[in-house]
DNA sequence: TGGTAATAGTTGGTTTTGTAACTAACAAGC
DNA sequence: GCTTGTTAGTTACAAAACCAACTATTACCA
């Protein structure tokens, strides 16, 4: 067993993913936790209630892929910081609604448009064929179609 | 201000990233979590010293951007596990030098071969274009060249 | 109906991470 | 040679993640 067939893996592609998805989130993190106080989790929550509406906490956890006791945290901190609302469903107790907040939605749009900025910062060195590939390949990694 | 211009995060390439590689890094982690008992760092310690050899925990947090006191400890487990050895430096006794051993050696190699079948099961649905284009794009994202 | 199973969300205890302060060894300037 | 500053690595404490057990409510079905 010679190192020949031995498999480079520096360029492994969920290592790739992985330095490559920190970079990226790095500098948003920064800006999302600086402005608002926001951790990763409550930034993703506030997102998906920005783009979809109203939702609950499980409906959160089946789109982003987080447990639930992280969104159960996450929206806690979030209806504290007055940014959600909750509440219970009258067909289905166990269920809360959530939504935005004026200040909630404010925060969402403001952030929208930062991180439109910095995905073209991002992005700037690609050419278009490029972003297209990039990101139809990421969707079908992760399987978002 | 109406909706219209509110970016659409669902394409948001830091959240994409994410997804993607939180997804691809899932099958693999579970291998060697479960055959070997490593930790996501621990695996990419034993993976550095199998690709470059010898390292000092300083030279592998610069590679691998992971911070000195998350190298710190997995090393300390990597030797507990006898996987890895350390020798401090005579002409600097600051610094160890961190090895694989025959043991570690062939945790590596096996996890290497098992991450070469991964990465083919990965990307299994992508044209050779694609995968160029992801690989060259990833790489310039993670500052790797 | 009544009993069992499933679902929404929370809480508690353990691991893991992150941050800052620490020790030890070396380097440089005076 | 001292003093000051820097670097390698560890340790300690706080923050966050993980997992399992829990409450409350609804669904299934005999």
């Amino acid at each position: 067993m010679t190192q020949i067939d031995i498999f480079d893996l520096r360029g492994f592609l969920p290592y790739l993913l992985a330095q490559a998805a920190e970079e990226a989130s790095l500098g948003f993190a920064q800006v999302y936790k600086e402005k608002y106080g926001l951790l990763r989790t409550e930034w993703r929550v506030l997102f998906h209630l920005g783009i979809y509406g109203e939702m609950t906490a499980t409906g959160i956890g089946a789109k982003a892929k987080l447990h639930k006791t992280k969104i159960s945290r996450a929206v806690q901190r979030l209806v504290e910081r007055r940014f959600v609302t909750r509440e219970r469903l009258d067909s289905d107790r166990r269920q809360e609604i959530l939504r935005l907040t004026p200040a909630g939605m404010r925060a969402y749009r403001d952030l929208n448009a930062v991180a439109q900025q910095y995905e073209q910062k991002l992005l700037a060195g690609f050419s278009d064929g490029e972003i297209d590939v990039l990101r139809s390949t990421l969707k079908r990694l992760a399987n978002l179609g």
